[in-house]
DNA sequence: GACCTGCTGCGGTATG
């Protein structure tokens, strides 16, 4: 182990030794015999910070340093900004060994692309959408550029897996190793991640056919320790004028935690984002001291958010961003003091990601989750009374910290619109390419395995009858006229799908873009950048709104949909209000890691789950209305509700919790169990009810019954929903 | 009671 450096090229070692580090770390030692030898896949899990990426290219670097022909690394990141923090990190190693290292995508330097055109050689950092454009425009220089191709590097791992951008890149990958000849001595892929969950899963995510083993390189001694608060508040009900809100309690804690120092505070939505930082702005003034409270998110434009960048890299200035996921992955920020979760959290797997950015010079990580929950009336709904805000971010910090469990990727999603996109893509990169080609390309040995022959043959017959492909009498498929149009336009290479947005711009300025979904009238008035405006003017045409300076206003309504929490989440809230306790086991001692509000507010929780005889009670009858407490997760919860609407029941869900308004419990009862029994209604059945299945950008152009089948799997999970009513019937005593 | 990511070629004008 001591000696693995000294395999490195000699001026790579010379390179380490100027960096003035005594050793490599753990996962370095362990990466560098698989990457120079290449004869696998190779899986870096490590936090933040740990030094993954020169794990990867130390090694990786050695082995294309003797040999210049051709480009030797390819480096695939989800983020612009990762690709250009990545060419600034690679400068000085590249220099000693005169590599060229070139960053390609929509926004880098032309120039260096030319050069790389050219004079193809050393690494290239990329994005997926690049090179999907590279392989229709120009597969012949890909082929003869990437020829002598030693390594793939993917970035940033986590952020593609079970997406239709992840698939896309699993289809790119495998379409490379088509074109240059190595489906049978494939190119090595190694993956980058700080946040995977159920490890052991990942490889077959990063190769679905397995046509190369993988080694997989896990931090062990992970020295940083995790110092962590749920802090409780309640929203009074009393008049107006005289109350304590509670949002003025979280932004005075707000305040009094962050300033002087370097926080992220994530706030779940940009809407709060924008309130919260237009709150602390204000505090700031009224106290008479420099505002260093700052919104980031995907609305604001780029010049201010890289300015906020910027800000909290340099740390000359205290600075604490008001942020949405956008400071999640590892753009250049450096570590800060703490952060701070406003809200319960989406999901696990995002905590993890948000927690690793603080925890300065091996400090400790700080994460403190602030929690409002509503003041308890006679009319409190059980979600209220259940403290279901509240007792979820427990159960997911229990997860994080005692279980190391994070949310893996849902495998069980089609990818038709995802397929239909390659499908175009591959017929423009060839000119014309036969139907069998393309099945065994990206269905048989490709990362479309689940899609059946019959599937495939409706969707390739659709297409034709929709243009989008056209049969030559020789057999051959080329693109319809449709299909011309679609590819030939810019923004077919990516696989997902943007909203349509406005500008809001002031003066001459802009501040960013609003979707469209949104309703913004002249006249209105909202906050956005921190500030208050009031619209001047709308222009439909241009898709501009043009905002003034206010005094006050309301916030802009940023549109979206509902989030799945996963069933071990839900199994694990069930379980600390069984327990009456979500203190955390470590040796004999119980950690405590609520304040005395969020303590007093699961008490109560517990008091009523105990009260209403909960642990063992699935079905409860109020008034006319039926509730039923499954305790899973969002998907199967979704497919009950589906079940009783396809039998007329008015039936909805929040927070997991199922309501059936003017229903009897035992006529509920009696139709699940009639469901159970019924053979006859799959997912497919209950997704015919959906009215708008159309979700991904390419789903528009499937054919019914694909849209449906991509719909349901989606959504439903009936096997699994069968099982659980079995498990809920048998608990109920009537 | 949601969030985020990415993409071309060309024509116009300004600047050195």
């Amino acid at each position: 182990m001591i000696d693995a450096h000294e395999k490195l090229d000699f001026r790579v070692q010379q390179w380490i030794f100027k960096q003035g580090w005594d050793r490599l770390r753990e996962i370095q030692c362990l990466a560098i015999d698989p990457i120079l030898t290449g004869c696998t896949d190779v899986l870096i899990s490590a936090s933040t910070a740990a030094g993954k990426t020169e794990a990867f290219f130390l090694p990786a670097i050695s082995a294309i340093a003797e040999d210049k022909r051709g480009v030797g690394i390819l480096y695939i990141s989800p983020l612009k900004a990762l690709i250009n923090d990545q060419d600034r990190r690679l400068e000085s190693l590249a220099d000693i060994l005169d590599l060229q290292v070139t960053p390609w995508h929509g926004d880098s330097a032309q120039g260096r692309k030319s050069k790389l055109k050219r004079n193809p050689s050393g690494i290239v950092l990329i994005t997926p959408e690049s090179l999907e454009s590279l392989f229709i425009r120009d597969s012949g220089w890909v082929k003869s550029a990437f020829q002598n191709l030693k390594h793939i590097v993917i970035d940033e791992f986590h952020a593609f897996i079970g997406t239709e951008r992840g698939h896309h890149l699993l289809s790119l990958l495998h379409r490379l190793e088509h074109l240059l000849g190595r489906l049978k001595n494939p190119i090595p892929r190694t993956a980058l991640s700080a946040t995977l969950g159920e490890l052991e899963t990942v490889p077959l995510s990063l190769r679905p056919n397995k046509s190369l083993p993988c080694k997989i390189i896990k931090q062990t001694q992970s020295s940083a320790s995790l110092k962590m608060q749920v802090k409780g508040y309640i929203e009074t009900n009393t008049a107006v004028g005289d109350a304590v809100r509670a949002e003025h309690l979280v932004c005075n804690d707000l305040y009094e935690l962050c300033r002087g120092g370097n926080h992220l505070v994530f706030a779940n939505s940009r809407s709060r984002t924008e309130i919260l930082a237009a709150v602390l702005a204000d505090m700031c003034e009224s106290n008479a001291v420099p505002n260093e409270f700052f919104p980031h998110h995907g609305s604001l434009s780029k010049e201010m958010r890289e300015t906020l960048e910027a800000r909290l890299q340099q740390e000359r200035l205290p600075t604490t961003a008001i942020c949405t996921m956008t400071l999640e992955l590892g753009i250049d920020i450096g570590k800060v003091n703490s952060v701070v979760q406003v809200t319960a959290p989406h999901s696990i797997a995002s905590l993890r990601q948000r927690m690793g950015r603080s925890g300065r010079r091996g400090g400790a990580s700080i994460l403190r989750m602030l929690i409002t929950e509503n003041e308890l009336t006679e009319q409190s709904s059980i979600v209220d009374q259940l403290r279901l805000e509240l007792v979820q971010s427990l159960a997911m910090v229990r997860l994080l910290v005692a279980n190391k469990w994070y949310e893996p990727a849902d495998s069980s999603l089609l990818h038709f619109s995802t397929l239909l996109h390659q499908i175009l893509a591959l017929t423009a990169q060839w000119g014309g390419i036969r139907a069998d080609q393309i099945y065994s390309l990206l269905c048989k040995d490709g990362p479309f395995q689940h899609v059946t022959v019959a599937h495939f043959k409706c969707l390739l017959s659709h297409m034709g009858n929709t243009e989008l492909i056209t049969q030559l009498g020789s057999g051959e498929l080329v693109l319809g006229h449709a299909g011309e149009k679609i590819t030939n336009h810019y923004s077919f290479y990516a696989v997902f799908k943007t909203p349509e947005e406005f500008r809001i711009v002031s003066g001459s300025k802009t501040l960013g873009t609003l979707p469209v979904d949104s309703l913004i009238l002249e006249g209105q008035h909202i906050v956005f950048a921190g500030r208050r405006w009031v619209v001047e003017l709308v222009d439909v045409e241009k898709k501009v709104i043009l905002v003034n300076r206010a005094k006050g206003g309301q916030p802009p309504k940023f549109g979206g949909a509902g989030m799945a929490i996963h069933d071990v989440v839900r199994q694990e809230m069930f379980k600390i209000l069984c327990e009456g306790d979500y203190k955390i086991k470590v040796g004999e001692h119980r950690i405590e890691f609520a304040d005395e509000t969020a303590q007093s507010l699961f008490q109560e929780a517990a008091k009523f789950f105990q009260t209403a005889n909960l642990a063992k009670t699935n079905f409860i009858q109020q008034g006319n209305r039926t509730v039923i407490l499954t305790w899973a997760g969002d998907k199967i919860v979704n497919t009950i509700v589906a079940v009783l609407i396809s039998k007329g029941f008015a039936a909805g869900a929040f927070a997991g919790i199922i309501e059936i308004e003017k229903a009897d419990a035992q006529d509920v009862i009696d139709a699940l169990k009639s469901f159970q029994t019924d053979g006859t209604i799959s997912a497919d059945q209950l997704a015919k009810s959906i009215p708008e299945k159309a979700i991904d950008k390419f789903d528009e152009y499937l054919p019914e019954n694909l849209l449906l089948a991509g719909y349901a799997a989606r959504a439903f999970d009936v096997l699994s929903t069968k099982l659980k009513i079995k498990e809920l019937l048998t608990d109920f005593v009537s």
